[in-house]
DNA sequence: ATGTTACGGTAACGATCGTTACGGAATGAT
DNA sequence: ATCATTCCGTAACGATCGTTACCGTAACAT
């Protein structure tokens, strides 16, 4: 079937090749040429995986909606207590060390791609709204009596929290460091009252 | 001097095409001749008026901070009290309108540019920070008697607050409308007790 | 051993973009 | 009125990219 490597080492090998190549050049440089340069391969081996470039536009989104699924679950995993959980879900959106930062980065990317492509601006608002409800359920268990209109704010506020300094933090590292955004989730879940 | 128009007329024009090319198309697209035909004339002109498209880029950067300040200013002329000072200032970075919105999805634009940019990057990290200077001082003047790192620490989650809230709204509207904006920003300006 | 099929490398085409060169036209000076 | 200069439209060149077509080659069946 194959010449010298097993489809899904290939398929590995491409994955990372486009996340490599999402994290250091941005969106718009995600070239099918550059991506058969971060692979070690020719061209041809890309297109013979993927039928054009939109196809690997969304590969890589889905690789970043597979890979935030992932780090979510690893994280409520050790969470004992709700108010734990909320705050392990949270934490995990900052940019805390190379990965995370690269996560946000690339996250920042199809955010910014999306208010100009359709397609994209559905998986956005799919997962998105997906998550909110996930937040929803987490702030209610953490807040047991809270009317739901506090909580749907609060978790609008919290995801708005994260996610802002995600991107913040991807943009300026030395001005947001790791320890500044665990403190400023840090206080914010206090100020809720959610610590 | 001039064939038809005057000079300054010509510079309104020109920025108000690029403004709109950027806000409906994208960084990437943001090409000499997409602006020459949302400005109604032939890339001669914009070449004349340009030296390269990275003087255009860098233009369009200028106008945002322009803009930025221009509504920073209008917003802290109207507040009272230092803590409608500090609303202000935040419900500005909000995209609760056509205007916001568009200066949203201009500012995710080079913010998503900056991370593989350091031009763009240098431009962000220097107005990002003049902007946390100035809300630490707004913070300050609001909860006279904070320790310094609190201050420090709620102005970063204010800005992280108001900025996710801004990027989450333009991409999607529908799940952010004006009034849950509003809604996250008062009702965390009531958490930490700045309201 | 030979034919077949799938795999993947190579090259070329058309489109788009940044940039440059050139030419015509209008304006101000003499 | 004529000339020089500035302004700006036009066109072309080179580069890059997506896409397609073509072809060699390795693996499997017979």
């Amino acid at each position: 079937m194959s010449r010298t490597a097993d489809r899904p080492t290939q398929e590995k090998l491409l994955s990372r090749a486009v996340w490599d190549v999402l994290a250091e050049q941005g969106l718009d440089r995600l070239t099918i040429r550059a991506v058969a340069g971060a692979a070690g391969c020719t061209t041809g081996l890309v297109m013979h995986r993927f039928p054009n470039r939109r196809a690997l536009l969304l590969h890589a989104r889905h690789l970043l909606h597979e890979r935030t699924r992932q780090r979510m679950e690893a994280r409520e995993a050790t969470a004992t207590d709700p108010r734990a959980a909320l705050r392990a879900v949270l934490a995990q959106s900052l940019a805390v060390d190379a990965d995370s930062r690269t996560h946000a980065v690339v996250w920042l990317g199809f955010l910014a791609a999306a208010v100009s492509d359709p397609e994209l601006a559905e998986a956005h608002r799919t997962h998105n709204r997906a998550w909110r409800t996930r937040l929803i359920r987490l702030v209610s268990a953490a807040a047991p009596g809270w009317p739901e209109s506090r909580v749907t704010t609060t978790a609008n506020a919290l995801i708005a929290l994260v996610e802002g300094t995600a991107v913040l933090a991807a943009a300026d590292p030395e001005a947001y460091p790791p320890d500044a955004q665990r403190t400023a989730l840090d206080a914010t879940l206090t100020a809720y009252g959610l610590a």
